[in-house]
DNA sequence: CATGAATGAGTCTTCATTCAT
DNA sequence: TATGAATGAAGACTCATTCAT
């Protein structure tokens, strides 16, 4: 139906043509101009024309590697997803384990670098992918859906073994996820961020646990 | 420059005439009907025809009371920061002041019953007003610096006193904040928040509060 | 949801609006321009933007007063129908009635002169219509069958009385339709025809219907 | 001018290469491909990707054998008018020949067998072929407007052999044309055509010659 | 000869805004 | 003031055709 399809499986040798190669640089190309304007200015305003001005290729070539904007969009974020959802582990309680801190601090230190390796799209997640259509934003609160089921039940585990006091999981598992985010959003992905303090993300990581651990108090 | 800033002043004898009357009822009327569309289908997904029909007004009209959609929609944000911002008290510390705990509690109690009351606005700050201009952005930027900076100058306050741990407070005040928003994101405004979790504001109120003060450890 | 929804009803004392009689106007004549373009080029050929420019009116205004390309096509197909079907009377065979020859030719001339009035539709139906759209091509297949019912019908009651004499009317039906639809097409509608053959509307009617009644022998 | 017309013509001694052949036999299968699609779709609901995914061929190969879209519909077009003329005898009449009904009954019964023969390209050509272009619009006028010449002479001579009622010759021609036209193409073109009536085939054109002949009257 | 990636003119449609009445 | 018809820039998407490999 759409002249998309592409065909052209890579030879049953396993080997990659030349043209796949090129083809599928091309294409990552595209997908990486896109992700720079939809950072940059948002969904609604960036028009495919923007896009095929910056990748400079051809209106019709846009539509040869992507069936259309809203999916160039959904590929954009579905990708990045995985890379956010790969960042976080499940925190071990056992004798080979490290730390519960020095688990959470990991994944903390695993989440500011795949944001600040792919800034655009944190950008894009924690602020530009709301209000753009039902469905994206179903995804949206979707994904971060399973990030609060999946802490959920690490307290509910930690409460179980009397490391966590007692308290609502399924409350307290959105606070921590929204204290994350912000710092994120706010820290990471700040203009000036690069200079200031989110460069020592060492320190971020410990202030950002040692709040979810032990609060404000003394 | 425009029509629109015809501001009409009342009349000097401080009277207000009725046709003044009429106007700010039907501006009223149609800047509901405005936060009630926005907020369900986000502002690129409504349309001045939407407004206007549902407002029950003409085209033109909607011009002669706003200079444009992006105007009505600043002017909605900005009217629900200032109802917000006052719900915010800072946490004073003295002998004649309520325990920290009990005046953070009803911050959250006041910001809670803020944003049920206008659940709708609710939605649009927390989701939609993202990405649909850089000064959009902005003005929601700052909006949540302001508030950071005044959870900021809590947080120096309580070290300088002894209560409140050493911490970095530029950081944590934006964990405090983020732990906020996602909780009133996701519980109060779920769809069927009404009848479950958040109906409970108090427990709700002191699951957030106790986990900013003392975090997750036992 | 669009914005074509012409609410604007006339008032209530039957009377109509000046405004109204001004919107009628203006949407006739986007009608006949577009009939005229439809004719000339056909469906595909004839862009929106032929009918605007041609019916000088902006781009959008076109969609003011009609949901799409497809639906103002739509509007000429159905009415030139309903014109076309109004110009056919069921034969009469009774005491009262003219005889059935003169009733036949009272219906080829009524069908000529409809076709002559309205010589673009004539063409738009008899040429353009076929391969737009699997649904037009269905809606001109259930007006040629059901005048061909009708024929038909006729031609049944025709053969009960000892009129016509016996045959397959289901398939006869059709031989009179073709031989009607195709001396309307080669001869009325032929570029030359003011001229020519077609001028003498009584000649063709009387050869056309001698033709289906009494065919070719002598 | 263009690669296309490169015709390759056969080596002097009348051989052909199988280069050759393979050429042929390709440019054929792709002329069955199209003609499927365009009689089953109509020209403009078949892309040029329709026809090279259905016959198997790449895109530029196409071109290798067709100038293009309208060339290839074209030819097969004209191929199609050339069967079909060959399919229409002129009526002879004398002491050898069968008699003229005879003749008449041969004609459909070849001109049916050849358009359920080739239904596809009959489907095209009695619905899909107009409205196309105006140079389309022009071929098909010419080509009916050839055989109704040939029945309009056919007429003359039966008129001055006295057995054919006299009558104006260029009209009644376009009658007789338009009566098989329309037979052929809802009877034996329609869908079910195969198990209902037009199965019976000589019926069918015992119907169609006699109410030529002998129209309606009994 | 064959390929298929690339092209870009052209199409329909939407919608915020203006302005004569 | 109120109206709503008119506007036209801008948007997403299609598809016949070309051409380097």
């Amino acid at each position: 139906m759409t002249q998309t399809s592409t065909k052209t499986a890579p030879p049953v040798d396993g080997r990659v043509s030349r043209a796949q190669r090129l083809r599928e640089e091309r294409r990552s190309q595209v997908l990486r101009t896109a992700r720079l304007l939809f950072a940059e200015r948002g969904y609604h305003q960036t028009s495919i024309n923007d896009i095929i001005v910056a990748a400079d290729i051809a209106r019709g070539t846009f539509y040869l590697y992507f069936e259309s904007k809203r999916a160039i969009f959904a590929e954009l974020l579905d990708s990045y997803f995985v890379t956010l959802v790969q960042a976080v582990k499940r925190i071990e309680v056992g004798d080979g384990s490290a730390a519960p801190m020095e688990q959470m601090l990991d994944n903390v230190r695993r989440i500011v670098s795949v944001v600040r390796a792919e800034r655009q799209m944190g950008l894009i997640v924690l602020r530009g992918a709301g209000g753009i259509d039902a469905e994206f934003d179903g995804r949206l609160a979707d994904f971060y859906g399973r990030v609060a089921a999946l802490i959920e039940s690490g307290l509910r585990l930690g409460i179980t073994m009397g490391l966590v006091r007692p308290c609502d999981p399924g409350l307290i598992a959105w606070c921590v996820l929204g204290s994350v985010k912000e710092v994120v959003d706010r820290v990471v992905l700040a203009e000036g961020a690069e200079v200031g303090l989110a460069a020592n993300v060492d320190h971020l990581a410990r202030e950002l646990v040692e709040f979810n651990l032990r609060g404000l108090f003394r």
